[in-house]
DNA sequence: GTTAGCACTCGAAAGGCGAGAGTGCTAACA
DNA sequence: TGTTAGCACTCTCGCCTTTCGAGTGCTAAC
């Protein structure tokens, strides 16, 4: 059994690791944070504690590092003690609220800035979307022959494209094929629209290019929504680590992390669970064995769940990170169900 | 005077060097490059080179590895002797210009792909747009209470945001406040929009809530067109060149290229050139010192051009990348004109 | 003008050495 | 029985020396 003080001993090791990078030795966790031992009493603990796999000496002699077991102990214990309590903030929600309306803009820019404060690597998941209806379509003219289709869905999407017209409709008369289309296509989802598209009843009377134009649109919108997407953002970070000191393992990190379908999946498991932990080789990714993926979820109204994770070496400032991550995502949560719902 | 001899010289000094990263010896050039002589012919001339301060050796019986000056010269050798020659390819064109609509979509589309190609960090400048003028506005319902504003201007540029409208308009109203605004607004620049939506006279008939949206919409768009702007892409690239495998280098790579303003202003003077390299402390940036900076402008149509930029260590293969930039920025011009003009 | 030959230089890699940090173990103490 | 002091031991790290090889400069011969 463990007792409370190989807990404290454990705890000392890990939080002094995560300071120093270095091999912390009994005198250290005696002097810094637990003078009322002597280091004798610490070694023996140390000793123990190698012994139940959770300290690793890199050799005899040197002090010990805490191992992925530590490491979960310590994880688990935050997490199930809660210790973990998210700090709701409001101020940069009202401030960023402004001018972000899609739902990908709002998850980006958290994540952006998410990433510049902690100096870790930052990934986002945009869970796919099914079923996405179309609110409204409206064309308005660019050019002679030239309109803007914008497509409006449930979601808070939008998305435009360029389609040709033929060249003798005025704006009023792409109004009136707006408000058509709008009233056929309103409510129905994206591949209902493709599929009525196929009948040709309906392209006779409607600008046969604009309903190709429209077609086009939705078959690209259903794929972008149709899978779930990832984002990746202060990926250089990693270079503060002096784990990554070596070019070939910050190499290594960069293009684990810029082939995104691994780590995709590791996150749609991250997205079930509230807030949850993959350290070292956990994550199940080669190039990440020596990497921890800290991983919250959140919130997007319409009953979609994305994910939001926090990517550095194992040796991580856990309590920290998963309190900012937290916040974090309930944020997010909050500021889609503001912006979007409604 | 430096002979004909000499030339091939360097030139197979450089062109070894740039392959291997290592100081070249001069049995290395006579045997790869130049068989019909010997190494100790070789010798004198590389010598001589290094007297004439083409030349340096990192230590005195070590090969020796070109200069600023040997890179300079061979450059302008380049440019000017009609060695670069640009391809125009036109199948990515096809591709992406069903896609891209708005011009900083185009750029740097080309920009990411360029970085992903030649594996050097890629930026771009897009240059100011002075006296933006609204081509049309529009209004489309997305919420009982709430609107989509779009607004294209002469640039064929698109943004949008949402404004607040009282809950009583039709999506018929909306259309009716969208022409009366544009037959106000187009063919005017943002400035004048901001101004006339000083005067209280305007505001009465139409809704004021949608008047504040514009002006501030109007606001955000002349900020964002007036500044030149830059983007980077592939700055990871860097690692891959063992100039930088020190961790302290990449990094202070990274930070210089993240904080724009010096590269912008860099990249402003590129612009006035049709192409040009700053080798070396050439660029005047500091943490760039041993960095190259191989610039190409582009054009957009109304009189506005922008630049494109290969950033990599002094060691870069010339001659590629200047063709490469040069075919980018061609293939770019023409997109801009395809897709916006008219 | 070109080349062969040779002595010389210097960096990188390999081996040796001492210092320092940290351990394990034993014995003494409360 | 748990805690502590003391001591011998181990291993890394930094520093120095040595060796090896690549490459040069110079001279003399072609």
């Amino acid at each position: 059994m463990i007792t409370e003080r190989k807990k404290q001993v454990l705890e000392a090791v890990i939080k002094d690791y995560v300071k120093t990078a270095e091999p912390v030795g009994s005198r250290t966790v005696a002097r810094h944070y637990m003078p009322e031992y002597s280091s004798a009493t610490i070694r023996n603990e140390m000793s123990d504690l190698e012994e139940m796999g959770y300290l690793t000496q890199p050799h005899v002699s040197s002090g010990r590092v805490p191992n992925v077991h530590a490491y979960r102990l310590y994880v688990d214990h935050l997490i199930n003690d809660g210790l973990i309590n998210p700090i709701k903030d409001t101020g940069t929600e009202k401030a960023l609220i402004a001018r972000l309306q899609q739902m990908e803009d709002v998850v980006c820019t958290i994540a952006q800035s998410l990433s510049d404060m902690c100096r870790y690597t930052v990934a986002v998941m945009l869970p796919r979307q099914k079923n996405l209806r179309i609110n409204s379509l409206q064309l308005m003219p660019i050019a002679p022959a030239r309109a803007l289709l914008v497509v409006l869905t449930d979601a808070g999407i939008i998305r435009d494209a360029v389609v040709q017209v033929s060249s003798e409709l005025t704006a009023d008369d792409l109004y009136g094929i707006s408000r058509a289309m709008s009233e056929r296509f309103s409510g129905r989802t994206l591949s209902e629209v493709q599929g009525l598209l196929q009948g040709i009843a309906i392209h006779a009377e409607l600008e046969p290019r604009v309903m190709q134009g429209v077609g086009e649109l939705a078959r690209q919108m259903e794929k972008q929504a149709s899978a779930d997407q990832l984002r990746v953002f202060g990926s250089q970070n990693i270079l503060f680590h002096p784990e990554f000191s070596d070019v070939e393992k910050a190499r290594g990190f960069l293009s684990a992390v810029e082939e995104k379908q691994n780590l995709l999946k590791l996150m749609s498991r991250g997205v079930k669970q509230g807030i949850c932990a993959y350290i070292g080789h956990e994550n199940g990714i080669m190039e990440l064995e020596d990497c921890s993926v800290v991983i919250a979820s959140y919130e997007m109204g319409n009953n979609h769940r994305g994910s939001v994770a926090i990517i550095g070496p194992t040796r991580m400032p856990y309590q920290e990170l998963l309190t900012t991550l937290s916040s974090t995502a309930s944020i997010l949560s909050g500021m889609l169900k503001n912006s979007l719902g409604a």
